[in-house]
DNA sequence: TTGTGGTGT
């Protein structure tokens, strides 16, 4: 598509045309891609107003920078009359009559009647009918009454008897449904985490789990659940608020698992307790971030953070495994035994997690289910009231499971979790909630472009001089292609207005409002165009610099936004009409057999599409114009292809088998090749965290080394989490440096901050030389981090107030040009990192009671660290911020610097002391993991061999000129060259010995 | 002498 060669021949001044001309048919239903109403009415006619009425067209011909016009002319609508012919109408129908023949239930807003699912025949009426109001008494009642005006309110006892009748239920919900919100509080209301009035069932303590793919969308979606049940913002609970003093740890033990007489015990505690604790029903759970106390009953979380719960028993385990030394493969992934009910939503996403959640879901599930019927089996044959001594109590809950998506994908999802009944396997049934937003005018180019930046550029001023105020949305590629856009727009914007008097002045009056010639037509308003803010929007950006994007638009402004496919589903831009779609992403992917990452601007799937073009319609009417012929929209695929289908494997086939799963043989939703699953598996073998069968010989999970038992412990990629453990072996001073590399490399980018001008980059070129080791990157890394720590610990010491602290170190990052919040992402791991290696036995010479150092000035670090969080002056610095100022203070603790008050000397000696570190432990124990990721200096011509493949040290590395003969890398990217990256110097010997090692742990 | 789409434990 945005790719295909275009003939360009009758391109001159004459047939000069915008890249959008012409405007959509009278009265043509214009509906927006995401909504899709069973039966459409066209109900904004007035709405198309934006692009209606004449012929307009845009003459650009005397601007020069915009000679390259491909002779795009009318978009859509092109055909006579037969309404509008815009993929909109016809594909949106097909998904509802799919929907229909389907026979998804169906809920409208207003709508009283239920139509009945698939499989709810002669099911027994609501228990929770006429409870409902109860529940509505604490609730402001504008937001109980803005809640019954969702789509979905029309369908709560549909929905809930659905569940209940069903193992699994799959929702297709759309933007704007209210599904997330308005399912847990429906479940909870209806008794799925214990009915409130018999304060005896254990099963008051279950909870309805609801995972997302990202960390915002858990909190935000908390904080809306908790305020519309009157509970307190889960985001404002402290710890101690959610745990309640010293009778919290009895609440901690009363899960359903131990005793009942347990649970009793805390119910009565519960009365006892402040109401803040008990009133919070509603949590969160991310990483580094647990708002849930032991009254949560709705817990929102990211599928990672449920998938670590899942792997909670089989760790436990695992660390008995360990301390026998065996290797085993009879582990079982926890059974969620806390959770009545999980609700995976965004399913259609298909994040890595995501997958991994809905397979292992399915299994638990079957577990829990058979638990139950053992245990009702039991029952009957056994009619005592006591076990082991324990009073019988109900029988463990079954795992019910709503899958939320908002695509057609729903039947793959439905057959997924299909259910035995009545001797044949009958598809989970499906509800369609209709959603709610408004339409969108769905626009495409008559014939292809060949460079969609240039058209996106036209575009972009077309919108802008012809069309009403509302925001625009541009879907760009990259980094790289937004800041070019940018500043080609900041130069037009300059030019609009002396190019509108020009305009206004050659054009005779009444051609003004576009009534002349019907070729020269074009609509000029007598006001001069409004200014263009143009806004990039990309996640290396930070969320500081993309404040900008959720401002109030200024008045007689247009706000221009150039984003990546970030603005798809991560945030949500408001004040947005008109969307502009490139139809292209980037998608990086990953080769198995040797390792090559490429990122590569792909075209986008139909459903993102889709998705990009309701980007329009979240506040009012709007239009969405694709870069890209109907034609093309029509060959692309349905979906994006799934995460799981595209990535490394490591971390997924490990953590399967640290489970009992065998990743050859795991129920996936879309199996990855089995020749990629093997390749992995051969590479989690070489770092020994597997041992292998003879081929064929077993359908059971490969066994799980003590090595790989501990890997999988740890939240890192089983590559880091190798060197992690190697270096544990080696010494606590270079497991603590291993920590804290590892800290580093999976930060979510690197530390090194890349600016745009050329000016800039050179200073930082310079900066970063004065930062680098000799060694290579990893020990520069590695020396940055334990200079910004002494910085850190100064700031700590002697900043003010915690603000100036701040203020302190991002100076210094600026001149060095260093991310600050990476640094700080890099703390929050790090500090995960510490408090994970001393459970584990991971002995680093900074951990408390390890080390000589503590008693030297630990308890005046300590405190000093504490009255600086103490003196907090309100400034809103995020917890982030606090653990690392902690972690700072811990770092003087470690005493791994000498520095004294004010003494700038001091300082200097650390960095030399970290200079002259050699770090060669460290770099050896790398080697390990990374037998694979080494090379040679090529003795023929410039660059490494690698295997039969000559790759280059990246520019970027410090090691770029330096040319060491033997080098280890961290990744292999394959750009305009084969570039290593992250490269540090080893000897050949350090590697020879690595790979003896591995071939111990192959052998054995 | 180069270039990094987006998530997450």
């Amino acid at each position: 598509m945005g790719k295909k060669k275009h003939r360009q021949a009758d391109a001159g001044p004459d047939s000069y045309k915008p890249v959008f001309a012409g405007s959509k048919s009278n009265g043509g239903a214009s509906i927006n891609p995401d909504l899709r109403l069973i039966a459409q009415e066209s109900d904004h006619d007035a709405a198309s107003a934006s692009t209606n009425g004449d012929d307009s067209s845009c003459d650009f011909r005397r601007k020069s920078h915009l000679t390259a016009i491909n002779g795009l002319h009318t978009a859509r609508n092109s055909s006579n009359g037969q309404g509008a012919q815009g993929w909109t109408n016809e594909d949106s129908s097909s998904v509802l009559k799919a929907a229909a023949q389907a026979g998804f239930a169906n809920f409208k807003a207003g709508s009283s009647g239920l139509s009945p699912t698939k499989n709810a025949s002669g099911a027994s009426a609501n228990p929770m009918k006429g409870k409902w109001k109860a529940l509505e008494r604490n609730v402001d009642t504008r937001i109980l009454e803005s809640r019954k005006e969702l789509p979905i309110w029309a369908g709560r006892d549909a929905i809930v008897k659905a569940v209940r009748e069903n193992d699994t239920v799959i929702l297709l919900g759309e933007t704007g449904s209210g599904k997330t919100t308005q399912i847990p509080q429906f479940l909870y209301e209806a008794g799925f985490c214990g009915a409130a009035s018999n304060s005896n069932d254990r099963s008051q303590n279950l909870l309805i789990g609801v995972t997302q793919p990202r960390r915002v969308a858990a909190i935000s979606l908390a904080r809306r659940v908790a305020q519309e049940m009157g509970c307190p913002d889960p985001q404002s609970l402290s710890h101690a608020v959610l745990h309640g003093s010293a009778k919290g740890s009895m609440w901690r033990k009363s899960t359903f698992t131990n005793g009942g007489a347990e649970t009793d015990g805390a119910a009565s505690a519960a009365a006892h307790a402040g109401p803040s604790k008990d009133d919070a029903l509603v949590g969160y759970s991310i990483r580094f971030d647990d708002r849930t106390g032991p009254s949560t009953r709705i817990k929102f979380m990211t599928d990672g953070f449920v998938l670590r719960e899942m792997m909670g028993r089989g760790l436990q385990t695992l660390a008995q495994m360990i301390e026998t030394n065996a290797g085993c493969r009879n582990l079982q992934p926890s059974l969620l035994s806390r959770y009545s009910v999980l609700i995976i939503d965004e399913a259609h996403e298909r994040t890595l997690d995501t997958d991994l959640v809905l397979g292992l879901a399915k299994s638990i599930q079957r577990d829990r289910k058979r638990r139950r019927l053992e245990w009702l089996q039991s029952k009957n044959n056994d009619a005592s009231t006591e076990v082991n001594g324990k009073a019988r109590d109900e029988a463990p809950p079954e795992l019910k499971i709503v899958v939320m998506s908002a695509t057609l994908d729903a039947q793959k999802f439905a057959d997924f979790f299909g259910q035995q009944s009545a001797g044949k396997i009958a598809p989970a049934p499906i509800l369609y909630v209709q959603g709610r937003q408004h339409a969108v005018d769905i626009c495409h180019t008559v014939d292809s472009c060949e460079d969609w930046a240039d058209a996106a550029l036209r575009t972009i001023l077309q919108v802008h001089l012809e069309n009403p105020p509302g925001d625009v949305l541009v879907f760009m590629t990259g980094q790289e292609e937004i800041e070019k856009l940018r500043s080609q727009l900041e130069s037009y914007g300059k030019e609009l207005k002396a190019w509108h008097e020009t305009k206004l002045e050659g054009a005779p009056a009444e051609d003004v409002n576009g009534a002349g010639n019907p070729n020269k037509r074009r609509r000029i308003s007598k006001q001069p165009p409004d200014d263009m803010l143009v806004l990039p929007m990309y996640a290396a950006l930070g969320s500081d610099a993309s404040m900008a994007v959720f401002q109030p638009t200024p008045p007689r402004t247009r706000k221009i936004v150039l984003a990546t496919n970030i603005a798809e589903t991560s945030v949500t831009i408001p004040g947005i009409k008109y969307v502009i779609d490139s139809g292209l992403s980037k998608v990086k992917k990953y080769s198995h057999a040797t390792g090559v990452e490429i990122l590569e601007s792909e075209p986008i799937s139909r459903s993102s599409a889709m998705q990009r073009a309701g980007r329009a319609g979240r506040d009012g009417p709007g239009t969405c114009f694709h870069l890209y012929t109907k034609h093309a929209f029509e060959g692309l695929a349905e979906s994006p292809t799934p995460d799981i289908l595209k990535v490394d494997l490591a971390n997924a086939c490990l953590q399967l088998c640290a489970v009992g799963r065998n990743p050859m043989s795991f129920d996936w939703l879309d199996a990855p090749a089995g020749d990629d699953i093997a390749q992995t598996m051969v590479r989690l073998m070489q770092l020994g965290a597997i041992i292998l069968e003879k081929a064929g010989e077993s359908q059971e999970a490969p066994a799980i080394s003590p090595l790989g038992a501990k890997m999988a412990m740890l939240p890192l990629s089983p590559s880091f989490a190798r060197v992690l453990l190697a270096a544990g072996q080696v010494s606590p001073t270079v497991a603590r440096q291993a920590r804290d590399l590892v800290a580093i490399l999976s930060a979510d980018r690197g530390m090194f901050f890349e600016p745009n001008d050329s000016e800039r980059k050179e200073q930082a070129s310079l900066a970063r030389a004065s930062l680098a080791h000799r060694s290579g990157d990893h020990a520069t890394f590695l020396s940055v981090l334990y200079q910004f720590i002494a910085i850190s610990e100064q700031a700590v010491k002697f900043a003010k107030t915690p603000k100036q602290g701040r203020e302190e170190v991002r100076a210094w990052c600026e001149k060095h040009f260093i991310h600050y919040r990476t640094m700080s992402n890099i703390f929050a791991i790090r500090q995960q990192l510490k408090r994970i290696c001393k459970q584990r036995g991971i002995v680093c010479d900074d951990e408390d009671g390890s080390s000589l150092h503590r008693k030297r000035d630990g308890s005046t670090a300590g405190s000093s660290s504490q009255d600086f969080n103490n003196d907090d002056d309100g400034d809103n610095g995020d917890g982030q911020d606090k653990a690392f100022f902690a972690g700072a203070g811990a770092a003087t603790a470690d005493g791994m610097f000498v520095s004294r008050p004010g003494q700038q000397a001091a300082m200097r000696a650390n960095w030399q002391t970290l200079q002259d570190e050699s770090y060669e432990q460290l770099r050896k124990a790398l080697l390990p993991a990374r037998t694979h990721q080494c090379a040679y200096r090529n003795p023929e011509g410039p660059g490494y061999k690698r295997g039969s493949d000559i790759v280059k040290i990246h520019p970027s590395s410090v090691l770029a000129h330096r040319q060491p003969d033997v080098i280890v890398f961290e990744e292999v990217v394959l750009t305009s060259q084969l570039f290593v990256r992250c490269v540090s110097a080893i000897e050949a010997s350090w590697l020879s010995e690595a790979i003896a090692g591995v071939r111990q742990i192959v052998a054995v």
